[in-house]
DNA sequence: GGCGAAACTTATCGATCGATCAGTTTTGTG
DNA sequence: CACAAAACTGATCGATCGATAAGTTTCGCC
């Protein structure tokens, strides 16, 4: 097996660096974020990620030493992206339209992601737990922000941050999991290019003011 | 192959039925539904269910005809068993605190199902549709619920009942896929009996008087 | 009690799985 | 250019996959 096995994969390597090792395992990484997300690690074959990336099985195994050192890469270049997003800048007042930016951004971050928010799916259902451990931050840092917001005196002072943004969290998680059910069950289009918009405005309108009469 | 395969495995049979072959088929089933929603189709493996059936992987086969058959066998059953839930009854009028019965009880139903709502996620990442097909009946019957909550004066007329209640779904399924992860990441207690409560009635509140100062 | 159908067992099929090895080609560097 | 390391290929390993065939036992009914 290569010296160069699952864990240490994405660095430049010990021995002597190559563009076209570089190149290839790219090559791997991408067709396996592909064929991971859309079928699931136990769904995927070795043979089948050779064939969409365009090589030999068993150079997967040089680079990537085993099919779950293969997935933990793939899982470690999604981390990087997922912790690149961050909810936008409060600039000093926490207006009124900041929640629905903040959850349109989630929401758009998960649809310009669909991979990763398939891949965390799998990866929860299939019991994986560390290499998503370092998610938490970003949990933190977005429950601080809600925080800020009700210390702030935007969000009343009876309200659990935490909660707060576990609630708010699942209205976006859901929806891009459910959309088309949803769409299918109660008749919305769901090719109406608005729908997400309306959907976001309508909770954070329930979110701040209340559902009740 | 049996004659019983697939699609007409539940029903009692064409010839003549047999008492020790319907238990055999509850037993089997009674296996899949715990392996299927622990490790998914493709995780599971026919010898794995005939050991945990204490039964012979043909026998499997003789049954209910191929994996797939089995694995829809196993669906059917989870669906029969999905559609017997429905919202508390509003017996006259809807209360305040009917929202936070009916959102309990969903969260309530979820977890003492929890290979219902595990199979569930693993059918919508396979791209399977057709098996759950029927759950749009309990979509529509929510949320004629929640229009004849506001029709009835209880939620603001300017409430969308289909988006409210896609809302209120995530609220709960977010909440028992996520518990554990929001827990550790946020310092809950994951413990804490009462905190399934708690996060209803917070999110009931938000719901109906809103979250804003 | 006997007869046919269903239930069940044992053995095995071909295909595919993840992984390894030996050998060749390419690449980077001194 | 030469040499060593890395990249890559072809062949193949044992294990396991879903599925089937053939034969035996059990069950339900007349």
């Amino acid at each position: 097996m290569s010296r160069r096995a699952a864990l240490e994969a994405p660095e430049v390597g010990e021995g002597r660096p190559s563009a076209r090792g570089d190149a290839t395992r790219a090559a791997i990484l991408d067709a396996a974020e592909e064929l991971f997300a859309r079928r699931g690690f136990a769904g995927t074959s070795m043979r089948a990620l050779a064939e969409a990336a365009d090589t030999s099985q068993p150079l997967l195994h040089h680079h990537f030493g085993t099919k779950r050192g293969l997935y933990a890469a793939v899982k470690d270049r999604f981390t990087e992206r997922y912790h690149g997003f961050r909810p936008p800048d409060p600039d000093g007042a926490l207006g009124i339209g900041y929640v629905e930016r903040a959850l349109l951004g989630y929401l758009r971050f998960l649809e310009s992601n669909p991979q990763l928010a398939r891949i965390m799916a799998w990866s929860r259902l299939e019991g994986d737990e560390t290499p998503w451990g370092r998610a938490d931050a970003v949990w933190r840092r977005m429950e601080a922000v809600v925080r800020a917001a009700r210390d702030g005196g935007m969000l009343k002072p009876s309200l659990d941050p935490g909660l707060f943004m576990v609630h708010a969290a699942g209205i976006v998680q859901y929806w891009v999991d459910n959309r088309a059910d949803v769409c299918r069950a109660l008749g919305y289009d769901p090719d109406d290019e608005d729908l997400d918009a309306r959907y976001i405005a309508h909770c954070v309108d329930v979110l701040l003011t209340g559902g009740g009469a």
